[in-house]
DNA sequence: ATATTTAAGTGTTAAGTTTACACTTCAAAT
DNA sequence: ATTTGAAGTGTAAACTTAACACTTAAATAT
């Protein structure tokens, strides 16, 4: 440190949650309608203030938990935002996380209470402050990692059919991916535990269900699912 | 937001700076020795307090300024760390950012006026608070940055030979690599402008020295270094 | 002048990976 | 028994990566 710590100012520090879901056809985000000033009335990333007795983390699962219900999201820091007037009424700084959550489980009182409301992401409005930036950043986030490692699984239930996984994996990298090939390298990255059990509500033949294996996951990802220059 | 403002507590932000440089044979960064409480005398990352009129990027650009005299450096926004006890005297988050800079710019008065040394990553000593962990997710991040795409243009200088490029990525992914596929492999990607002129230092028949070039850096980029699941 | 030295510079082949592509199977519904 | 419609399956061609060793250029020494 080349400063003193006497001649530093303090800030506000608050924490912004990009919400991911996915409900089976597209990728969604939640978003609350802000019920107190500035900007009462406008659509909003949920967020909070970093409290004493807490880290970011903390703080973070605090305020998903508030809004959902849940514990134990997959939740990852995303980037700190620190424009001077993002934030009219005071010099706020806020660090956004982004949390992957599967859709059919959070809580729909709380957010019902809260005034929130999923919006498909290219339906979502325009939101407050810098909030669009986060969001936009969080699905380029979102997107950069999906193409270079297989990522997403916590926006499935924890069964879930060959059919949905390629339907997320082609809304998140917002292209067609080929069947054959697609289930090909699906398999040969050997993270999934077949079940036998089928979901019959597609088709009269009914898909079978996986699982997704966080053990085999990490085990392949050590020997590299990555490339070399 | 779910909190009210007022409800809330202030902190301390500070920035710290990961200082990457690369003498030719090894990944270095620049560390210095704190003249002040606490942890007096010891090692740390070059660090400062956000001021009132500055966003983040600003207050790590002035900080790595004022250490190294250096502008327009390549710096990028780490992650910020909030452990409650990081530092004893006060609560404080860091948000850290990590620069390549062109080891021999740097102004050697300023370094020398504030103590400051280079360590080869292997050698550096501990550090105070959680600075160790910020340089092991740095590394971390500009290793996986260069798995997946090429980075690090910024550690060399303008004008440097293939031997220096690949050592560098040697250093930066810590293996080795094969001379005639790397050359390949770079020169399949078009980033590099070949000059007419020869490092004579390192052997008699001297060896060209290339430019790396932006602006192709950038359209192949968009082009997609990256592979698809 | 000639020979020696030493890093720079160069290309090919085999192995592995990715892509493109279409028919069969299964279970339910009629 | 037949129809229906999504699930499930394999191969060959194109491309990429990996492994590998000799020649060239310029300076230095003789």
């Amino acid at each position: 440190m080349l400063d003193e710590y006497s001649a530093s100012d303090k800030v506000l520090l608050a924490l912004d949650c990009i919400i991911f879901g996915f409900d089976k056809e597209e990728l969604k985000i939640l978003l609350i309608k802000r019920d107190f000033e500035p900007e009462k009335g406008k659509w909003s990333l949920i967020g909070g203030f970093l409290k004493k007795e807490e880290n970011l983390d903390e703080a973070a699962d605090r305020i998903l938990k508030k809004l959902t219900g849940l514990n134990n999201v997959y939740l990852e820091q995303l980037h700190s935002y620190s424009k001077i007037d993002r934030d009219p009424v005071e010099r706020t700084i806020s660090v956004a996380y982004y949390a992957l959550i599967n859709i059919e489980e959070h809580n729909e009182k709380l957010i019902d209470q809260y005034g929130a409301k999923w919006f498909s992401i290219s339906e979502a409005p325009g939101l407050i402050f810098d909030h669009d930036t986060m969001v936009k950043h969080a699905i380029s986030r979102l997107r950069y990692k999906t193409s270079k490692e297989p990522v997403g699984f916590e926006l499935l239930p924890p069964k879930f059919t060959m059919k949905q996984l390629q339907t997320l994996y082609e809304c998140i990298l917002d292209e067609k991916l080929d069947k054959r090939n697609f289930i090909n390298k699906i398999n040969a990255m050997d993270i999934l535990v077949k079940l036998d059990e089928k979901d019959m509500s597609s088709s009269r033949k009914g898909s079978f269900l996986y699982n997704y294996d966080q053990k085999k996951y990490l085990a392949n990802k050590a020997k590299g699912f990555d490339f070399k220059i």
